[in-house]
DNA sequence: CTGTTAGCGCTTTCAG
DNA sequence: CTGAAAGCGCTAACAG
């Protein structure tokens, strides 16, 4: 069917090796670079990766592992490692695990067989386990937004804690002291996240009821439904912070079908501005990770990965993040 | 680095026809069997998917081309696609083509190149000429949301102008007159739609102002310049179709910026609920596809042709829509 | 059921 | 600069 480097030896005469040459970039002399050209086109010649990555052991193609591509904030990071990695000329394979660490260890070992040069992963699961196998080829692996436990990969990341932190603080400022948390207590960057609320808290002194603490799982559900327990409650906080893209979505869903009004009635921190900040009323606060560099220097650090052979120490970067103005949080 | 197949008849002492065949799951003696499977497990053999594919031409590998990850309506596809796949035991290669149609060119060379089994794919140029080397590489193709002009192809969509139709016609049931449309003119699925519209029009013998017809391209931000334009006009539509979900974004921003109430001064109906209709106040009346069928067929669509040889005539599968309720529609 | 042999399409020495 | 030959890791006949 599809031509070959063979087909192409027939019509110009030369010998493979040249012309695999001049596949490669190599010099060739002018008359014969013109008659592979012509022969490529006539043929409608494509190189076949498979055949040369076999010999080459290099596909330039690296492997994207993401927990969601359902969610806006990984569709994003993917959209900039894209771009970086075409311009790089590399190719991307994008592998969804949707939410299961079981379907996430499959993707690993899919990304193996077909021989990535290097995978990029924003994990479900916060365990080293599922990316052991790509170790244990000689895969070079970069893991962006969360970390796992063992921290012997390189990462680039937000200070979760810290931003966070800031966050409430400014709610603390704004003289807020009853404040709530919606939170993810299954992934790392929830759990951070918490902590930095608590940092906050503590050091203004201020004691955290135990049920402003509304702890489960990073979906819009939970947004939701942590939402409504909070209004639910007697003695209602009057300001709630949000962890992530998600619950704040979710949140300000069961805001919209309370009786509450915001900044009035509740002051809200959100996280992750993409798109919502701008449609919902009234626009919120939030913490904005710079998402672009954060797909960037992923990008960027595991092609330095690639071109060495021997790995060398591990290595985290930490991009600095802010908080966008809006008018969802109200002085008391 | 990684064992091979050599590796394991060494330990195994059999033939690599006979681990070969074990690996596809033929028929082994038992002993060897287990020979087999702890000479894996020990040497953490993984099957080089290149070399495999290199002699069977099959990769078991569908190449999924998307306008943009970053639409969140792709993003949902992608995940059903991904799913079916998967429970196909068939791996996907996404690649994103940034609404470009010259890197969407060069994506369909990169899933060539790559050998993948099948290609689906949501295109960004509606010209069929991206994927004529595909074509001519044998390899079959299932367009997704949008067809090419040339209706050569196998086609999973929605009847886009009818399912305008009915949603305008909503509008003027309501005895909205003046009813105004920012749609996408770039677009296949834009295009429909504006003729659905008209058809509605029309067919009420209502006179469409040429105010009130906004065209331009699938953008949150035209949605917002457009809906800015509509309400600054003298003589203001009473209702507003916006034609997909990042132009229903857009223009709901712009109305949330402006003095305008909805339902009380102007009427709203979308397209496409993705989780804006349940945080957008008031709910939006939305067109709604079934993305979950779209996904799943447009899979089994490509898997059939996979397995025959000779391509059949081309196909085209339409499913239908609906519209859901909510509170953004006042009648006149 | 198992083993031998011959490639898949490409790159890569190494001579010339 | 060019060519001949070997081989990447695997599957697919075909014998045995």
């Amino acid at each position: 069917m599809a031509a070959t480097i063979r087909d192409i030896k027939e019509q110009t005469g030369l010998s493979l090796a040249t012309i695999s040459k001049y596949l490669n970039g190599g010099n060739v002399l002018p008359e014969n670079k013109v008659k592979i050209e012509n022969a490529i086109k006539d043929l409608h010649y494509e190189v076949n990766e498979l055949a040369r990555g076999l010999v080459t052991k290099r596909t330039r193609t690296v492997g994207v592992l993401v927990y969601s591509v359902e969610s806006l904030f990984n569709g994003t990071l993917l959209r900039y490692i894209g771009d970086s990695l075409r311009k790089a000329g590399y190719g991307l394979l994008i592998c969804d695990s949707s939410n299961d660490p079981q379907i996430e260890a499959e993707n690993v070992n899919f990304l193996i067989s077909k021989k990535v040069d290097g995978i990029i992963a924003i994990m479900v699961s916060t365990e080293m386990d599922n990316l052991l196998p790509a170790k244990k080829a000689g895969i070079p692996v970069v893991l962006l937004d969360r970390p796992v436990q063992d921290g012997s990969i390189d990462c680039v990341k937000i200070d979760n804690r810290m931003a966070a932190y800031r966050a409430v603080n400014l709610l603390l400022k704004n003289n807020h002291k009853k404040i709530a948390i919606i939170c993810s207590e299954k992934e790392y960057t929830g759990i951070e996240r918490y902590k930095g609320y608590l940092d906050a808290m503590n050091q203004a002194g201020c004691e955290v009821d135990p049920q402003y603490i509304v702890a489960g799982w990073h979906s819009i559900e939970f947004g939701y439904e942590g939402m409504k327990r909070l209004i639910a409650l007697e003695d209602r906080p009057t300001a709630v912070f949000f962890t992530n893209y998600e619950i704040s979505l979710g949140a300000v869903m069961a805001i919209n079908e309370s009786d509450l009004c915001c900044p009035q009635d509740i002051s809200l921190m959100g996280f992750d501005d993409l798109i919502m900040s701008h449609v919902v009323q009234p626009k919120l606060y939030m913490v904005i990770q710079p998402m672009k560099e954060m797909g960037e220097k992923a990008v960027e650090m595991l092609l330095s990965r690639i071109g060495k052979k021997e790995q060398e120490l591990p290595m985290e970067i930490i991009l600095g993040t802010k908080i966008s103005d809006g008018n969802s949080i109200a002085p008391l």
